[in-house]
DNA sequence: TGTTAGCACTCACTCTTTTAGAGTGCTAAT
DNA sequence: ATTAGCACTCTAAAAGAGTGAGTGCTAACA
């Protein structure tokens, strides 16, 4: 059994009445508004086969359907049209978000919450975003006494990210060496990345530091560890509480289920990785069980990945029911990754 | 009508009652339940007259009675014993946080986290925590050129508390410059407080910078905003999904307002403020509509302050239903504020 | 005078039954 | 191939009945 165009577009009508009602649609519903003139028992007749395919699902005898996973997936692959006519509203949300976004550029981690903020708030679905991994190559280091038998450590890495540390020192160091060790830090390592800082250049280094080799080791895993950048990598959620605006997520034990992943940041990094179901654009759209969080299963996740430079890039997400307004969300997206582009570029 | 022993008696057996069941407890179980040896008859009418003072309410007319605010507030005033048995248990909670704390002393930040989620599952309530409010002095300063135009410019303040901005220039400056820039403002601003930097200080500092009067004014906004360490307060929480654990605030409504109040943390700021509810060793406890947040009117709140030094002071607390165990919170707090008080000395 | 036994009454809860409505599947006619 | 018609299924909401915990009040008692 195929799908042909008309069962196509019954299949399109359900979905679309389901994403709008949120109720079962049964089959004279479809009858009337749909411009194919079919009575209602034919339409009856298609949905059985539809369901056979399984691209809906009838949560009980008595009931109209719904969309299956599968249902959803095709809809997202194939019917989702970019309305030309929805250009419109969008180009004033992106003028909006513009200014609201360039007001604080300055405080990457602030603007970032209040983005995800926003996507919460016009979505009505819960928003999540992952601060960009930054940085790969070392611009610069300062290496100063703070006070006797302390040595503060500033490592700026490309992007202007600045990582220090206060690293206790054995013995006093007077200012000539420091002044060195700080020459010889930077004319060895000025732009390089954690893959070109390789044994030859620790060995010339150490070599060069004389005495003062197990305080070069001790700066360089200072260099390391800012230039892996591993502790950086945060995740803002926000409109959590969106979820009990869909009864379906909203019960006790799946709310809490849910809102317990959110705060185990740790666990979302799954989403961020992922880009097994991309659609070019990088867009990414999880539909239930294709999620890489099993506590998402009766969710539809959305994300995209806004980009710095090559590589160094950061996820925003969107988590809501299965039957999410995947037009708006992916508008939303595109529309917020963007004007992230843009701002970071600047 | 005063509070007789025996009416403190009965209520305190209430009240003892309610916090272990959850559910209006009534005459008969009163009077099986305590050695006082008087029928529910007695008993019933002993609870008419605590209602009548405020102390314990009736839900409706056919079931038991459940404590008051009023009642509540009796109870953690005068009604809660230290008990010396528990101590035992105690002791042994305490070691086991200091191995669990001294491991990660590094990151202040995820040690405040996963201090706020033991305190979370330890009680099975939500807890909170903020970031102490450091270092109110100026340590050290170091400015630096990172590339031309740009000086970087790093803030350590008492504490070890670092901070930084990169500062767009308008010219180029050489070293020297840079050398002295530096001397002058270690030599003149080292170990003083905001309230220190006066005018005059100011005003010498401008003349001394001659041509570079507006570059020493940007460098002080920067040491400004460090010293004010208003961006720095953080309130982390943890366990939020535990109130689904108690049914009375479970429903959707209350959970959603409860848990969008946690996420919005500006909104948790007055807990950290507010000394009114004190009582003495530094633990607030707060019932019911006391709480200076009006979506938590349905909670109590203990609160604990925890102390570097002098004035400088975190908070940790717990939310949860009134009914919570009032007694192994305040052991918590106690403890998890003794440790860190601890740690922090250290 | 304080305490108690006894009893009628209240009210939330649970369980069952009823009803209404939406929607289906099947059959026979077109 | 499509459709009208009808019996059937199932949910959700409403209505009703029974249960039990707990009360307030009264009258008797020590």
């Amino acid at each position: 059994m195929e799908l042909d165009t008309r069962k196509f577009k019954i299949l399109q009508a359900i979905i679309k009445n389901y994403l709008e009602t949120g109720e079962p649609v049964g089959s004279r519903t479809i009858s009337k508004y749909t411009d194919l003139n079919l009575s209602s028992a034919t339409i009856r007749n298609e949905m059985a086969d539809l369901e056979e395919l399984g691209y809906i699902i009838q949560p009980h005898t008595s009931a109209g359907r719904i969309p299956s996973d599968k249902g959803y997936r095709l809809y997202v692959d194939q019917m989702m049209s970019e309305k030309e006519e929805e250009l419109n509203n969008r180009e004033r949300e992106v003028i909006e978000l513009k200014e609201f976004l360039s007001e604080k550029v300055e405080k990457v981690e602030e603007l970032l919450q209040d983005t995800a903020k926003l996507l919460a708030n016009n979505t009505n679905y819960t928003s999540l975003i992952s601060t960009p991994k930054y940085f790969k190559s070392l611009k610069f280091i300062q290496l100063s006494q703070v006070e006797s038998g302390k040595l503060l450590c500033v490592v700026v890495l490309q992007g202007n990210v600045i990582k220090n540390k206060i690293i206790d020192l054995n013995k006093e160091l007077d200012t000539e060496t420091i002044l060195k060790l700080n020459i010889l830090f930077n004319n060895t390592l000025n732009g390089l990345t954690m893959e070109e800082i390789n044994l030859a250049l620790i060995s010339r280094m150490t070599a060069q530091a004389g005495e003062h080799t197990e305080l070069v080791r001790t700066i360089l895993d200072v260099v390391a560890q800012a230039l892996s950048g591993d502790d950086d990598l945060k995740i803002y959620t926000s409109g959590t509480t969106n979820i009990f605006k869909y009864p379906e997520l909203s019960d006790s034990a799946k709310a809490s289920e849910l809102i317990c992943t959110l705060e185990e940041k740790k666990l979302l990094t799954n989403l961020l990785v992922d880009k097994e179901h991309s659609e070019g654009k990088g867009i990414q759209i999880y539909i239930g069980a294709e999620t890489p969080i099993q506590t998402m299963k009766d969710c539809s996740v959305v994300t995209a990945t806004y980009e710095l430079e090559d590589g160094v890039s950061g996820t925003i997400g969107i988590i809501g029911p299965k039957r999410m307004d995947y037009e708006k969300v992916v508008e939303n997206l595109k529309t917020v990754k963007e004007q992230l582009d843009a701002v970071f570029k600047k």
